[in-house]
RNA sequence: GGCGCGGUGGCAGAGUGGUGAUGCAGCGGACUGCAAAUCCGCGUACGGCGGUUCGAUUCCGCCCCGUGCCUCCA
């Protein structure tokens, strides 16, 4: 049972075969960091996090390498509106970055490079590009060449006459060809620049993924992922570099997750529909995101909805009541991934299919009497967990989460009344416990009266 | 205009050439002081029209609808 990939280039699901099993190698194009991560950027984030636990399941040593965009003209307009110095916009922005993702139970990647501590990287890249006739120097910019590279256009599967006929941006007039892109740019004295042979300046968009991949996984690798609106230009900008550079094929296996939209709509700020990661974990746990966005095959285009959001948390209720009922159990075999979710997994990451198993795996805990039946399915639940980033949190931690700002009753709060209650019910005093069930049922504490005493979370 | 992606039951969302996942919501039952949770049972869905086939939601064609990209947005 192989593991299974679309890749983009072939527009097929292919099995996975790395270059080297004993290095894995994986490049996902890491954010911008201008601005807050919204709601879209954590898609890519968590669907790689998911294949790079997978990849780690199933081969020994898998290098993920997920770069920090640090230099770019967003981040030099950011910081021109907001008066600050750049190296402060994007040492807080990264910082933040950080705090949201590890919310979403995304691992940190190997290696996390940042494109101003690779400049020279990029200068090396594009002399060599120079020298071997696939770019030129015009006005102080370095351009790459399309038309000096035969195959271009690969990936997004677009000829260069068709990107002509449908460009609708004016062509800035040092260009060859309408097509070329640039490599390297002037910087004025009031913009971040690095010296190189072509003056002062700073890099294109692309040059710094085809430069830092190199660095840390080589030449060619196996796996090079991203979110599909980067489908074109950026990957196949930096295939053109990469390959007219050194004459050797660049990834192998390109992913790319599909779009997100927002209540059917596509999320911008002009809508107001626009989230980031901070304002949803204002309302959700970070698993329940993370949940709800693995519950759409990464290809698809996934909708995000607050019913959807609602699902996942319910979901999460539903696995994390499992645990609860059976928190006596020791969990036995977490090491082993049940075969059926192994196998969705293995078939191009899928998630939906994943989940169900859960379910089945939730459900047979609950139904099974005896205590080593309940420690196998307990386990296997876990296992699954484990590869899924979810389940990971301590489970009353998970019933007692709090919305930011909420005005609700405090854990101690609860427990108070909950033992208040208890003591009622000894008494027979039902109207009393009944009272004190509503008044819970009002702050949204829901209690549960089990063999082992009473159970509370928040709903 | 060019190049893509998608349309599955009330909702979300897999999958498959023929015994039609899974969850949420809903209904009925068991359990419970009452609940909740859990368990049991219940829903003949696959955008439209053709074609191939013994048989298509699944393959092919056309159409309709939604959505994305087309030089710096994950």
């Amino acid at each position: 049972m192989p593991l299974v990939l679309y890749n983009t280039m072939t527009r097929r699901k292919e099995s996975f075969e790395p270059l080297d099993p004993d290095r894995v190698g994986m490049y996902v194009c890491g954010p911008t960091v201008y601005d807050r991560a919204h709601i879209g950027n954590a898609r890519p984030v968590i669907v790689f996090d998911l294949l790079y636990r997978l990849l780690k399941r199933l081969y020994p040593n898998v290098v993920y390498v997920r770069n920090i965009t640090d230099v770019d003209d967003k981040i030099n307009a950011r910081a021109r509106d907001n008066g600050e110095p750049i190296a402060a916009l994007t040492a807080r922005t990264t910082q933040a970055f950080h705090e949201d993702i590890a919310a979403l139970n995304a691992l940190p990647p190997d290696v996390e490079p940042r494109a101003t501590a690779h400049i020279s990287h990029m200068i090396a890249l594009i002399e060599t590009l120079l020298a071997r006739g696939h770019a030129y120097e015009a006005e102080g910019h370095v351009l790459f060449s399309v038309p000096s590279m035969a195959d271009y256009g690969q990936l997004s599967r677009r000829s260069q006459d068709e990107m002509i006929a449908g460009a609708r941006v004016e062509v800035a007039p040092y260009k060859r060809d309408a097509a070329d892109f640039v490599l390297w740019k002037p910087s004025s004295d009031d913009l971040p620049g690095w010296d190189s042979p072509w003056g002062r300046g700073r890099p294109g968009w692309h040059i710094e993924c085809s430069a830092m991949s190199k660095e840390y996984l080589g030449i060619t690798f196996d796996i090079h992922g991203g979110g599909q609106d980067l489908v074109f230009p950026h990957h196949e900008n930096e295939i053109a570099q990469s390959v007219c550079a050194h004459g050797q094929p660049f990834a192998r296996y390109w992913l790319h997750n599909g779009y997100l939209m927002v209540e059917g709509e596509k999320m911008s700020k002009s809508l107001g529909n626009f989230f980031t990661v901070r304002d949803l974990l204002d309302q959700a746990p970070g698993e329940a995101i993370r949940l709800a966005m693995l519950s759409t095959h990464y290809h698809q285009p996934f909708d995000w909805t607050a019913e959807g959001l609602r699902q996942a948390r319910a979901t999460l209720d539903r696995l994390y009541l499992a645990l609860r009922n059976t928190a006596e159990i020791r969990p036995k075999g977490r090491d082993n991934l049940p075969i059926e979710v192994l196998a969705a997994l293995k078939d191009d990451l899928n998630t939906p299919l994943a989940i169900a198993h859960l379910h089945d795996l939730a459900g047979n805990l609950n139904k099974a009497t005896k205590p080593e039946e309940k420690a196998k399915w307990k386990g296997a639940l876990l296992a699954c967990g484990d590869v899924l980033g979810l389940l990971q949190q301590d489970v009353e931690a998970w019933f007692r989460w709090t919305p930011a700002g909420g005005t609700e009753l405090t854990d101690e709060a609860v427990d108070a009344l909950v033992q208040r209650r208890i003591e009622a019910r000894a008494a027979k005093d039902f109207a009393e416990a009944d009272r004190i069930r509503k008044e819970l049922a009002d702050h949204g504490v829901l209690l549960e009266d089990g063999a082992g005493g009473t159970a509370w979370r928040r709903s």
